[in-house]
DNA sequence: ACTTTATGTAAAATATAATTGACTTATATT
DNA sequence: AATATAAGTCAATTATATTTTACATAAAGT
C-alpha cells in the first residue's frame, strides 16, 4: 500500500499535527500515523470522521481511480 | 446506523445477489448482509473492493453530505 | 547544549471486523 | 404441497484494527 499523501496534505492545510487530528477523531497519534504511512486498513467510519475534521470527502482522501491495491 | 440502501440499489442493478458480490470482493454472506443492513463499521479496502465490483465510488455508496452517525 | 514539539516506529494487549456453521423466513417455481 | 434460491439473523471463533506504553529522531526555539 502507498502513503496516503492527500490525507497528510489535507491535514496540513487544515494546521493541524497527527496528534490533533487524532484527538479530533477519538483515535490515537500511532493510528493516524499509520493510515498516512499507508500500511493500514481503517474502518469506514473512521475515514468518515477523518474527512469530516478536515473538510473533504471520502472520494478526496480514499479514492484513486486506478487503484491496483 | 443507518441501512445502506445505496448499496443494496447498487448491487441489485448490477444483478448480483449478496453471495454473489460476497464471492466477487472475498469476504461472506453475511458480512455483506451486515453492511447493507447497516450495523457495521467495515474496513475502507472492503468498501474499496465492493464500489469497484458495483461500478461506483466511495463517495456514491459510503458518504452521506449530512451524516450525524 | 538544552528543552519542546512533531513525527516515526515497535511489541504486547484489547476491541471489533469478519468467518464459520446453523437455523429461519420469503418468494418464486414446479 | 414441495423444492430451490435469496435474504435475514445469531452464537462462537478467528483475524485484524486500534490502543497502550515506550523509545528514537529531527527541527525549532531559548
Amino acid at each position: 500500500m502507498a502513503k496516503n499523501l492527500k490525507m497528510k496534505s489535507a491535514r496540513v492545510l487544515n494546521d493541524l499535527t497527527q496528534e490533533a487530528l487524532a484527538d479530533r477523531v477519538n483515535v490515537t497519534r500511532q493510528t493516524i500515523n499509520a493510515i498516512e504511512k499507508g500500511d493500514y486498513n481503517p474502518t469506514i467510519n473512521l475515514c468518515k470522521d477523518i474527512c469530516r475534521v478536515l473538510g473533504v470527502t471520502l472520494n478526496d482522501l480514499f479514492w484513486e481511480e486506478n487503484d491496483n491495491e
